[in-house]
RNA sequence: CGGGGCGUAGCUCAGCCAGGUUAGAGUGCUCGGUUCGGGACCGAGAGGUCGGAAGUUCAAAUCUUCUCGCCCCGACCA
């Protein structure tokens, strides 16, 4: 019996207008997308759960593949010493180590590190394969899983342990280096948009907010139900930095020996916490057509064997049709009665539920409800092939739209520090403000806004015509305040 | 790493302050039956070294000390 057929696991999720870190919390548990694991700090991420990233994954997987990256794979211990080349990187990374001393019952001669990240393994690895301008570019990829000693850790947002893609590439100028950071940051902003229906800001992070070792970084922000932000990818532009540590050089056009300039960019498991955060509400998961593990659930209702054998011969032509068609479908014939397997069903944020009894048979129909809304309709068993696919497109729209909606309501522009303050003390949400880049404008918003951080100043903003929102002086860009996960 | 909270049945917890039969409830689990259009009910059953160690005591889930673990909130980070 597969894990989600087992009947009963249904309990109470605690309230997410009460208790948002205790609803998450809930809901992630009991609708089984992961647990906590013997080892303090990683999870096990069960079968619903792992359907649901493995369909973000096949997405965003056919896209790297389509702008013409290839996949690789790379060991997962990388010698200490790899990553100490690298100033910036080290600093950063260094308190998130863990690391393996000992094999085979002998202290090794060097530690190795379980990898981080894997810009320092890529660099001494490429080294090997880049020697000419016809070389490159290098478009490489990996699936795999990174290891950072996270003091606080929560289910999906920060493990130990996380399984993500880390793009690297290498280019022959900073130009076509750049504009790779743009793409791949434009299929973060799809996969959460068109696939998770989470809309999301993109932009550059400030110099304090930029990854480790990074000349600049770009990442999408979305906006959770509790009106945080979380960070839900990133895409780095290094320049010649990691190509210098690691005296990774080619032969130009001009027989000059040159550093590429190399970028990297990620997407982690973090992104089915933000579908969890972004679309969730007091009944559970609502997940967006596109990635739900079960796109339409059938709840069959009957009272005895007669009235199954009457339903099971009415849906079989249907269910056929609609597996033809791709869709995930999954009936549950289970003998529970059918508000139980509503109530599952909708924590589990199934978008469409199919109902199928006796009083709809006798009019050759069946009763579709929507998880979004919970707004019911009756179809003819006949018009259910055309009928839901149309209705998982509209149900996945109106799921981004909504986000968007909500997005906006909870955004406010401001001049002042005062006014920023004033809006986190009462509020949450993201505020947009015109910025002069500096880090002591942060370190004191920080301080007297608790917790709020630039998020990515925004894109084409240009210069506004006031002066910065928190020192006064010329602001050069307008940047996104938040409270974040 | 700082602040708070919690470890008693698979899960959620009561019992502890004022130590005293055989440690309870709800839920889940197993078996049988009746049910089934928004979380059903009846009956029978299984399931615990009360996180661990030491101490106080005639007697410890309960008091003391130490220890281990977990969760939440902050700082750091995908």
């Amino acid at each position: 019996m597969a894990e989600q057929e087992k009947p009963g696991f249904v309990d109470k999720i605690r309230k997410q207008s009460e208790d948002f870190p205790g609803w998450y919390n809930d809901v992630v548990r009991k609708a089984q997308l992961a647990d906590y694991s013997p080892v303090k700090g990683c999870m096990v991420i069960r079968p619903y759960g792992y359907a649901l990233w493995e369909n973000i994954r096949d997405a965003l997987d056919d896209m790297i593949k389509k702008t013409g990256h290839e996949n690789w794979y790379f060991p997962a211990l990388i010698p200490l010493s790899f990553l100490q080349k690298e100033a910036d990187h080290v600093e950063g990374f260094k308190h998130e180590f863990q690391t393996v001393t000992h094999g085979g019952g002998k202290e090794l001669d060097e530690p190795l590190v379980l990898r981080p990240t894997s810009e320092t393994m890529l660099a001494s690895v490429l080294k090997n394969y880049i020697h000419s301008y016809r070389d490159l570019p290098q478009l490489t990829n990996q699936w795999n899983n990174v290891f950072r000693w996270e003091l606080r850790t929560r289910l999906f947002l920060r493990t130990r342990e996380f399984l993500w893609q880390e793009g690297h590439t290498f280019h022959e100028t900073a130009a076509e280096a750049k504009e790779e950071v743009d793409r791949m940051l434009d299929c973060y902003r799809q996969i959460a948009e068109d696939w998770c229906a989470i809309p999301v800001l993109t932009g550059r992070k400030s110099e304090t907010e930029k990854f480790a070792g990074a000349q600049y970084s770009k990442s999408i922000e979305a906006m959770m139900k509790d009106g945080k932000a979380l960070q839900s990818a990133t895409s780095h532009y290094f320049g010649e930095n990691f190509s210098r540590a690691y005296d990774l050089t080619f032969t130009g056009r001009a027989n000059t020996l040159e550093y590429p300039h190399s970028t990297s960019w990620g997407l982690s498991t973090r992104i089915v916490g933000a579908v969890v955060m972004a679309h969730g509400d007091e009944s559970g998961l609502v997940l967006p057509p596109r990635i739900a593990p079960i796109q339409v659930v059938v709840i069959p209702i009957f009272r005895s064997d007669a009235e199954r054998t009457q339903i099971e011969a009415a849906l079989a032509p249907v269910l056929k049709a609609l597996a033809d068609d791709d869709l995930r479908v999954k009936v549950d014939w289970r003998n529970e009665r059918p508000g139980f397997k509503f109530n599952e069903w909708e924590l589990k944020g199934v978008p469409i539920r199919l109902e199928v009894g006796p009083r709809d048979l006798a009019k050759g129909e069946v009763t579709l409800v929507k998880r979004l809304d919970r707004t019911k309709q009756a179809v003819p068993l006949g018009d259910l092939p055309l009928a839901l696919p149309a209705m998982l497109d509209t149900i996945q729209m109106s799921i981004l739209a909504r986000g968007r909606e909500f997005q906006a309501s909870h955004t406010v522009h401001v001049d002042s520090l005062p006014a920023l303050v004033k809006f986190f003390t009462e509020s949450t949400g993201f505020v947009i403000a015109p910025w002069c880049e500096s880090p002591e404008d942060e370190a004191r918003v920080q301080k007297e806004a608790q917790g709020v951080t630039t998020r990515v100043l925004v894109p084409g903003s240009g210069p506004p015509t006031s002066g910065c929102a928190i020192c006064g002086k010329p602001a050069t860009t307008e940047v996104v305040w938040a409270r974040a996960y």
